[in-house]
DNA sequence: GGCTATTTGAGGTGCGTACCTCAAGTAAAG
DNA sequence: CTTTACTTGAGGTACGCACCTCAAATAGCC
């Protein structure tokens, strides 16, 4: 009627514990007619593994590190305050989660940043970096390491990375194409595109998706080049003037970046029609603000405490060998209007 | 340099484990000045009871049940195949969910299922089923009985539930209304308004938000009153067709409810102008199918995965006093576009 | 100070698995 | 048929905590 065990199982192949300690765990020194064996006695009498007893009996506990851009904006400092109290949730399961900043695009510092990980004996590694040869080969010697690696919120789709952590960005530059379109309606004009460079992917794919997605179904509006502002308020203030003064048909403004707070407060100095829709990307307090006031018209973004803990589920399944749920760590492109926008909670701490 | 454990504790505390083990765990006969005494060690060696440990060491299985209406439409039955998925990942966790379909509209049929729990060896329920009088007491006498309950879906605000599981409807009729409202542009127009009864209180609370919003924030649209269609699909047809014949200045029909196959089939075989804006709730086969050919412009719905595997959190975490991470407890309302549909997993199932 | 009632300590067992050792067994190779 | 190499079994300890019992210590009371 209970669970069966690995006593049970044993029995059952007719076996030795040890044997079937062997094949669970994978160890070598079994025959593959023993192995076929066990695993026909584990069908058969459904047995389960219980990690609860699993874990405890390894004795082991995980350390995880996010390897994050030391860029400050709010987006950054979102996700570092969502891997602290992760991970002080995580203490109950014997799971430990830092951050650690490093200047990501520089590559050699990258490098370095991961090639310290196993020394400090680290389990797992999330890494949010652009993808540069160096990087790919840096991830590639940590996981022959041994060390689970994912990439979050920026994709290295080349490198040898676990799995990616994060949204699809052509996907996302197709929301916000959509989004502007339906609320623009079937007046022409311009949409202007602002990002910080267009030399990330993320930019890139969401410019791709973008233009896909206006060129198809709202033929009559005209999306600029891409406007980078470098994360520069002096000169973002300055492209931005000469673009609104140089746009007389204005409709939409698309913020394409994670950092969006020079833009806007650009944007607020100079002044744009009221009617002129406004997208931008992640949720901060100012975006939030922004909503609220009816300056921002909707905010494409992704659920932080959703991403980190993401994150750690999948760096342990990887370092327990543990399976997965699929469906649970599907990163969803969230629209945010006024009237969707979570509730700020009053207590961000673990309560019981 | 090692996590604490218990014996630490009580050296720590300069007592006994037996004596730690009954502060632990809420065990009287310890003075008052005791527990303090403990209650300060742990907090000076920053003690954390390791759950791994402690749920092997109380040898329990937890067994939870998701009382679910019988009515036969595609949101249930992904909610029942949501329950099962997470349930076989929860195997190897000491859990087991199952659900109990009931005639939730007869408030018998759910009492009677409440009462029948306890005898089963439940440790906690999570109930999608209209408030009355006598759930409310069913609620209450299921939760003297130690078990946990949450309302789930549709909550019973006047109940004794441990917690709703579930997005707040009045801000879902809210976003409706506002990607109503911007998507039709100026032009005045009369927006329907279809449900499945206005009986129930979801169906309320979203006709009150979606009400507000379209009288302050887009006065030049009409909202129908609400037309009901009792999920009868005849009885949909002939309503809807009058209601259409009686509506030329069209400009946007709200499907209100979980349910919209009906009403979308006999949208489609009325035929609407392809510029109506139509927005239903919920991700089901059609909804998904009727975004991408067009028909629906967007759909509102909450993520059923997260809504059970949420609710399982929080009956386990009652059931074994632990805490909860409030943040991954919050469901969010959620818009979907064509350009932001999550992708079809080719492998529904637990991998890894 | 003697009594009772309450509080505390000491020590044990078990949860299901991991991981180790050493001896005994079996198969393959010559 | 022997030798060697590989497989398997038996049995143990440990993980950190829950939960039990019984005796001993202490507090509160008159």
């Amino acid at each position: 009627m209970s669970k069966p065990t690995t006593r049970d199982l044993a029995a059952a192949a007719g076996v030795s514990l040890a044997t079937v300690d062997r094949v669970l765990n994978g160890r070598d020194g079994v025959r593959a007619k023993t192995i076929e064996k066990v695993n026909a006695a584990i069908h058969d009498i459904g047995f389960v593994r219980d990690q609860t007893a699993a874990t405890l009996a390894r004795k082991r506990f995980y350390y995880f590190v996010f390897v994050l851009p030391d860029r400050q904006d709010e987006f950054l400092s979102l996700i570092v305050s969502s891997v602290a109290e992760a991970g002080r949730a995580l203490r109950h399961e014997r799971v430990t989660a830092r951050t650690l900043r490093v200047p990501t695009n520089d590559p050699h510092s990258v490098v370095q940043a991961l090639g310290a990980l196993a020394r400090d004996g680290v389990d797992g590694v999330a890494v949010m970096a652009p993808e540069t040869p160096q990087t790919r080969d840096a991830i590639q010697r940590v996981r022959d390491q041994g060390i689970a690696v994912v990439t979050f919120v920026a994709d290295q789709p080349n490198a040898a990375r676990d799995r990616f952590i994060g949204i699809n960005d052509v996907d996302a530059g197709r929301t916000a194409a959509t989004l502007i379109g339906r609320f623009c309606g079937a007046a022409p004009g311009t949409v202007l595109v602002i990002a910080e460079t267009i030399q990330s992917r993320d930019s890139l794919d969401r410019r791709h998706g973008f233009d896909a997605v206006v060129q198809q179904d709202f033929p009559h509006l005209h999306a600029s080049p891409t406007i980078e502002t470098y994360a520069d308020s002096a000169r973002t203030e300055r492209v931005l003037s000469n673009a609104l003064a140089a746009t007389p048909d204005l409709r939409a403004i698309y913020l394409m970046s994670s950092a969006s707070a020079a833009a806007l407060s650009a944007l607020d100095a100079h002044g744009v029609a009221p009617d002129c829709v406004v997208i931008a990307h992640e949720l901060t307090s100012l975006t939030r603000q922004s909503l609220i006031s009816g300056r921002l018209s909707a905010v494409i973004t992704q659920d932080i405490g959703h991403l980190v803990r993401s994150a750690l589920r999948v760096l342990r399944a990887k370092a327990e060998n543990a399976p997965t749920v699929e469906s649970q760590e599907r990163i969803r492109i969230e629209i945010l209007l006024e009237a969707n926008l979570p509730r700020l909670e009053e207590t961000p701490e673990v309560s019981g």
